[in-house]
DNA sequence: TTGTAAGCGTTATCAA
DNA sequence: TTGATAACGCTTACAA
């Protein structure tokens, strides 16, 4: 067994063939002699050969690998995604670097930075809450880069990006709040510079309005993303005088750390108190009751942005590519952690 | 702004000098002039220079990039312990390309070829339930590719490693659901091929042993890893003529797919039936009652199998380090699950 | 102290 | 149809 990586040139000294000529062979060039072919073939088969992808990256200037960033990889959303972006890249000869920023805007540049060190081909990612790269990811926008944003977007970006409609989603799940009896629901609401947390909200307050209920400022929590903020949430909550019945949090985590917590406090889920959270999480079905809350299709998310960059690497320039933003279906799963009155529809 | 990457190249044409003294100002050899290193240094910084990976790494043969294999990433586990290996790993200048196999050993096998092709400068590995890929992993080790295994390792397998004492704390937790007065305890046994199922299995026996319970076979159900298996070991239980009054399951996923099950059809836990898991799980304190559980230090799996990794980067033959096995701590957390008595220590 | 030249593995251009 | 050569960006003997 040869220990070493056998290269086009030792292929060609035992043929004594130059290595032009074996690069052609192997490559499915027309100009080569069939039977020269043939025996490079059986050689390169017989040795192993397997070209080296180091030297094609420093000859054609591409690496054949993605960037990836995200801000945490503890929830199983963006596993998900990430699943589905290797489907579709890994399909195409890539690969991916993953790099999570443990929701810190600093570690984001600096995993973006590394990254664009490593001369990645382009770039996929999700914000942290608390992000402010937008400038350092204008410039590389600016710069041509290949680059699509999803679930964790900056709309003073101006990039691809894969979204589902919040603002709808966040509606629905307000108004199934309504629908359901409830009277005085609270927002526990995300970060503000994110268009995630802003849009949720604005469903949140709109589906209010429809229905003429007050939109009263103290029922807006502002909250992270973590369980933890919920749980804080929670406290605040439990002291309020002018006590709510009903949460529609910003995700799942911030609805279930609330939940746990109020249950712990006495308070009765759904009774006391009727919960919805966002961004389905396997922890919806586990936490009991059974939380409602919206489901994203992460796999697609994945897949749909993994497509808008492999658009990106083909024809960079193309500005219908650049202007894309794809939002896609998701769906209110119902369950009883908001029913009072059973299922409506 | 320049568009284009700035190369030695270029900063030698504009300082008038040769691409040799540029690199040697740039690293940081001794004999340069000071002078002119100050020159380089500054356009370099002006102009924004940075290294080509690329080149460097047909250089010097080596890429910097680490291959982690995983064979799921959507529970907790293995996202914390990616996130120990980067720590450790980034710091010393690596990135890490992560595959994760969906449990399946082809795609496993696939995964690693993938990442040799890409010329990966070593591997930390976790294998699938079903790994039939010794065989092929035991070839990288004879061609000294850098290799360590974690958590799910093979004993046919003679690389270095980083597990827990599996045996141990199986033992331990069955023990434990014996102190709490359980008499009838069934294992939910992981893949026999796995170490740590036998591992796990052979505590179950061992702590029934000790405690002169029987050993019944019926009462050891083959199941996989994942939470559907649990759903239909539950199932089997519902229909055993000769119940029994405890489960310790072979990891987290079962033991709540297995809970959640027997809870809907009536079973109460813990007072019909105790549960145990174990690699605790976020889910462990979610579900309701809060699940017993063994916590292994994740973060800390992922430091250690990352310097393993890195003394056998810097030192190939060592034997010493190729025969390294360690052994970390790990903890069993008794929550309600399996509390009868309440708790004994 | 600096420059020249070779080399890492591959492909593309051009000439033979 | 094939081969010599240059090039990708960088490092490093060796020569000057």
């Amino acid at each position: 067994m040869t220990k070493h990586r056998v290269t086009i040139k030792e292929l060609a000294k035992e043929l004594k063939i130059s290595t032009s000529t074996v690069s052609r062979a192997l490559g499915d060039k027309w100009d080569v002699n069939p039977e020269t072919r043939k025996a490079v073939l059986e050689l390169a088969e017989k040795w192993n050969y397997r070209p080296n992808p180091i030297s094609l990256s420093l000859k054609q200037q591409q690496t054949m690998t993605i960037g990836v960033v995200i801000p945490e990889f503890m929830n199983t959303f963006f596993p998900e995604v990430i699943i589905g972006i290797q489907s579709t890249l890994e399909a195409e000869g890539y690969s991916i670097l993953i790099s999570q920023s443990n929701e810190s805007s600093e570690k984001e540049l600096k995993n973006i930075k590394t990254l664009e060190a490593r001369l990645v081909d382009g770039f996929i990612i999700s914000l942290t809450g608390v992000s402010v790269n937008t400038e350092y990811l204008q410039k590389l926008l600016d710069r041509n880069t290949p680059l699509v944003l999803f679930n964790r977007v900056s709309d003073s970006l101006d990039s691809p990006r894969v979204v589902i409609n919040d603002y709808k989603w966040a509606f629905e799940a307000v108004e199934h709040l309504i629908d359901q009896g409830f009277k005085k629901i609270v927002h526990l609401a995300g970060p503000d510079n994110l268009q995630l947390s802003r849009q949720r909200k604005k469903g949140y307050i709109d589906a209010l309005q429809k229905h003429n209920f007050p939109i009263e400022d103290k029922f807006i929590i502002p909250c992270g993303l973590v369980m933890e903020k919920g749980v804080l949430a929670a406290h605040r909550i439990l002291e309020m005088e002018d006590k709510p019945d009903a949460i529609f949090a910003v995700n799942d985590p911030v609805a279930i750390g609330a939940m746990k917590t109020l249950q712990k406090n006495g308070v009765s889920i759904p009774r006391d108190m009727g919960v919805v959270g966002f961004s389905e999480s396997q922890m919806a079905m586990i936490v009991e009751p059974n939380l409602t809350s919206v489901e994203q299709p992460t796999f697609e998310m994945g897949k749909i942005a993994a497509e808008l960059l492999l658009e990106q690497l083909k024809n960079k320039k193309d500005e219908a590519v650049l202007n894309k933003c794809i939002t896609l279906n998701a769906r209110l799963n119902i369950r009883e952690s908001s029913l009072r009155n059973g299922v409506t529809k």
